[in-house]
RNA sequence: GGGCGCUUAGCUCAGUUGGUUCAGAGCACCUCGUUUACACCGAGGGGGUCGGGGGUUCGAAUCCCUCAGCGCCCACCA
């Protein structure tokens, strides 16, 4: 049955995928091999496949593929990840659209909707990733909130809090009062933002005289305890000792001094408002001032807020603006651009807040995660990321772990009484119970007498033991799987989340297996647009995946994502990408259909030209062979994929079928038939991590395979090592074919009429042209004949001068001031030659390797010299 | 404010320790071609003073300085 013209993805794809599945390929199991292994980053369990995720597992599918063809014990363990705030924020807002409060409901309620909405939506990305191709051992998904997976987590807080590390504190955090709950200092995002700055007169208690302070923040004066200024400076030593009265709530507060004020910002006079800013915070403590917070969990203003309660903070500044500049205490307003740091969730501008939350240590933790990556133990791919990463890691602050949500693990603190030190940790409640009566010394206590903290854990709390939970390893830290897989292999990721989770990774590997978790780290660029724009839902100018593999097909879409995309590089994405994708997967088929329509001749003899082509193209092969592996060393795997594609278009398709190809309507040899196969068979090697949907096809295709036979599973191809000179013979030949070609289109001579060729000035170039260039002559006709020079029209290969008689046909004039114009070039470049190795201090400085290179450039250009002025000659000129 | 990185053909990018005429690749573009696998094709071609300036060197896309433009990370100046 005849192939059809048009290769169609579609249904080809979904058929290998489920052959794979069934056959249960990508499921791995310890065993002697030596394992490779990848855990995926988790996306969002509630998320949708978006061109980062393409970019990202397609790259993880490339490596894990390959290392299957190579005989490693591949495993490439998929999972999704709880996401606690967004999907929080995802569940309250379909709450909301049923009329449904999270306020009103109970823990366990809401908790009940959550799971309810994970199980409906949760995993739906992970069947797109089956689009894909991807190869994940499915029986090993997790995803972050599995019991066990919880229980890693639970064990690891307590353990840490028993060590020391974790730690309850009153502090300042990040509040997002959207969401309601505090962020990590990773999860604020610093924008520029216009503003204003504000000068105000605070009266001088018991004076007339006023003291002029600024502030980007009036909304917060009525929370101000104090006015700072700086004990140098000379403007203010009369206000020292005094105090002042707070504008609106007319209150009495002191003058501090303290020479964190800078005198050159403002008016070098700073109000101090502990309750909404980290250093007035600092100030406050040192200095014993009140902290009074005027702020409700939502932003709005609270009853120290007075007249201006309930309303929002932005609204009540622009208001409190107002009434300062009637009561004339505004000297005046300039404009002035600060940072504002905003929530990487919900986008809401975030609140310095003082509370009792949950931090980890971070500093000693990081030691050895430190170490490993200066050390290169862990590698990161760019390495110019091990600078930011060394950066954060010197200045790494204590990571506060809790929020205040419910879906996630919760915090396993139980308060026995209602004082801020009255709690235990315990991994269990009846554990809790053990413990509380212990501290409190009432044997009476029970469960009932416990209130655990409401908080949960902030979710790469989870995260971070990834590598090490999905294997159970950290409840069961000896055994078998966690053994054999840890330390995984590759983790490719987007270099955003390096510190929230690529490190802490590493900082969780070496305290809990002191081993890293994975060896080296291949961060991706972001996927942008062609006008260099993040792709993003709101910008709408992210192409659905989904979408793309159905008109481009998987592979097609594969190949897109893969053609530009160097490590640590953004990638402009661009949907002809895809479309050079899908055109050179049709070439493959295209190629394999000419293949799978001949008719094979036992009695046909293996052509000479046949012969030539395929030892060369098994040459040529295995140097292209040496540069992939050498590109998969380097994580080049753009690079790697151009070398394979150029092989199989340029070199397979151009040179090496048209060579063999049979004369129309002729049967091919047996022998040259099987040859052919041989070398497509190691083609579709190399070509299954980047298409494995087409090439599994052909594979399968070629001839019936039993499941153990499947590409999938094949192996790799030998490194077996190649003539050099062999190719470089061969790619002499298919310059002077070139050449003749070039002539041909010049000169309008048909492909149909022999050219007679001569070569001259090289007996090496004779023996050439017997060995190769005289068996192409199915290619290009041509017929070799030995004439003089007169009236032929010439072209140059390497150093050597060809030419073409053509009599009748040749332009002398024209040819002439060819000619001319190659003289004047070789002649120019000799001089230069000639230049260098006349200086001294050339020919002793420089290495005998490139003075000897000169020496030849400067014979051969000797010799083309010659033999242009020869051609001249010929031609009367 | 500190740190890192980038600037090479119309586009996206290679160019390893300075050394062959080293200025490259893919795509795009132009010309010509095709009843014989593929127009998602074939053959051929044009195109860049390597961001500007200066320096080191026998020799610089490559090393140094400087200027301009862009990007990223970090940072408590209200």
């Amino acid at each position: 049955m005849a192939l059809e013209a048009k290769y169609n993805a579609q249904n080809v794809e979904d058929k290998w995928y489920d052959y794979w599945m069934k056959n249960n390929y990508f499921h791995s199991e310890v065993d002697e091999r030596e394992p490779y292994t990848i855990v995926i980053p988790p996306p969002n369990v509630t998320g949708v496949l978006h061109m980062g995720h393409m970019l990202n597992n397609t790259i993880q599918d490339v490596l894990i593929r390959r290392a299957r063809l190579q005989g490693y014990n591949a495993c490439w363990v998929p999972g999704t990840d709880h996401a606690s705030i967004a999907t929080e924020a995802k569940v309250v807002n379909k709450l909301k659209q049923e009329g449904i409060d999270k306020a009103n409901l109970s823990r366990e309620e809401f908790l009940e909707h959550a799971w309810e909405w994970t199980h409906k939506h949760g995993g739906i990305i992970l069947e797109q990733l089956k689009k894909l191709g991807a190869s994940c051992d499915w029986d090993r998904t997790s995803f972050t909130m599995d019991d066990h997976m919880s229980a890693s987590v639970i064990k690891v807080f307590v353990d840490l809090y028993r060590k020391g590390n974790i730690y309850r504190g009153y502090r300042m955090v990040n509040w997002d009062p959207q969401a309601k709950t505090t962020l990590s200092d990773e999860e604020v995002i610093y924008e520029e933002k216009q503003g204003n700055l504000y000068y105000l007169k605070y009266q001088i208690e018991g004076t007339d005289d006023f003291v002029t302070i600024a502030t980007t923040r009036p909304e917060t004066i009525l929370g101000d305890t104090a006015v700072c200024i700086n004990p140098n400076d000379e403007r203010y030593t009369h206000l020292k000792g005094k105090r002042v009265i707070v504008p609106i709530c007319n209150r009495s507060i002191p003058i501090i001094e303290d020479d964190y004020v800078t005198m050159e910002f403002g008016t070098g006079c700073l109000k101090v408002t502990p309750a909404h800013d980290e250093n007035d915070k600092i100030l406050g403590d040192k200095h014993g001032l009140e902290v009074i917070d005027v702020l409700n969990d939502d932003a709005t203003l609270n009853s120290f807020g007075m007249h201006y309660q309930g309303k929002d903070r932005f609204v009540a500044r622009k208001e409190i603006a107002k009434e300062l500049d009637e009561m004339g205490v505004v000297s005046k307003v300039e404009q002035h651009n600060n940072k504002v740091g905003t929530s990487e969730r919900t986008g809401a501008v975030i609140e310095p807040k003082l509370s009792d939350q949950w931090f980890l240590k971070m500093k000693e933790l990081a030691q050895p995660a430190l170490d490993a990556v200066l050390e290169k133990d862990v590698h990161l791919v760019p390495e110019k990321f091990i600078n930011t990463y060394r950066y954060w890691m010197e200045n790494v602050r204590d990571w506060n772990i809790s929020r205040q949500l419910w879906w996630g693990q919760q915090i396993p603190a139980y308060f026995y009484g209602d004082g801020k030190e009255d709690f235990v940790v315990a991994e269990s409640l009846e554990e809790a119970v053990v413990l509380s009566k212990e501290a409190t010394g009432n044997d009476a206590l029970t469960a009932k007498d416990l209130t655990q903290d409401p908080d949960a854990l902030d979710t790469w709390f989870s995260s971070w033991l990834w590598p090490m939970s999905v294997f159970n390893g950290i409840l069961e830290p000896d055994n078998a799987e966690i053994n054999y897989y840890y330390p995984t292999n590759d983790l490719v990721t987007a270099p955003e989340i390096l510190f929230f989770w690529v490190a802490r990774m590493i900082i969780a590997g070496y305290e809990y297996r002191n081993e890293k978790p994975f060896t080296n780290v291949y961060l991706t660029g972001i996927v942008r647009d062609k006008q260099r724009r993040k792709m993003s839902k709101s910008l709408g100018n992210s192409p659905d995946p989904i979408e793309l593999m159905k008109i481009y097909g998987a592979d097609g879409v594969r190949v897109g994502m893969l053609l530009s995309s160097p490590a640590g590089n953004d990638l402009m994405f661009d949907e002809d990408l895809c479309k050079q994708g899908s055109g050179f997967v049709n070439k493959i088929w295209n190629a394999y259909r000419l293949i799978d329509g001949w008719e094979i001749s036992e009695t046909e003899a293996a052509t000479e030209t046949a012969v030539i082509a395929i030892k060369w193209y098994k040459n040529k092969f295995q140097k292209v062979l040496a540069e992939i592996e050498d590109h998969y060393s380097k994580y080049r795997i753009s690079d790697a994929l151009m070398s394979t594609y150029k092989l199989v278009w340029d070199d397979f398709c151009s040179w090496l079928l048209e060579m063999v190809k049979p004369a129309f309507g002729r049967p091919i040899a047996a022998a040259t038939y099987a040859a052919v196969i041989e070398v497509l068979e190691d083609n579709l090697k190399i070509l299954h991590p980047f298409v494995p949907f087409i090439s599994e096809e052909i594979w399968q295709h070629i001839t019936p395979r039993s499941t153990e036979e499947a590409l999938i599973v094949a192996s790799w191809p030998e490194a077996s090592g190649f003539d050099a000179a062999l190719i470089e013979n061969f790619d002499f030949a298919t310059e002077v074919i070139s050449g003749i070609r070039t002539i041909r289109k010049e000169k309008n001579i048909s492909f149909k009429d022999t050219i007679d060729l001569s070569v001259i000035n090289s007996e090496k170039a004779s023996e050439r042209f017997d060995s190769v260039i005289s068996k192409l002559g199915n290619i290009d006709v041509l017929n070799y004949v030995d004439q003089s020079l007169e009236g032929a029209l010439t072209f140059r290969v390497k150093s050597n001068e060809y030419f073409i008689p053509t009599s009748g046909a040749i332009d002398v004039e024209a040819e002439i001031v060819k000619l001319h114009e190659e003289l004047k070039y070789n002649e120019g470049f000799l001089r230069s030659v000639q230049g260098k190795l006349k200086n001294e201090k050339f020919v002793n400085g420089a290495p005998e390797q490139v003075v000897a290179n000169e020496r030849k450039k400067e014979a051969d250009a000797l010799a083309k010299i010659e033999t242009i002025k020869a051609s001249l000659k010929g031609l009367g000129a």
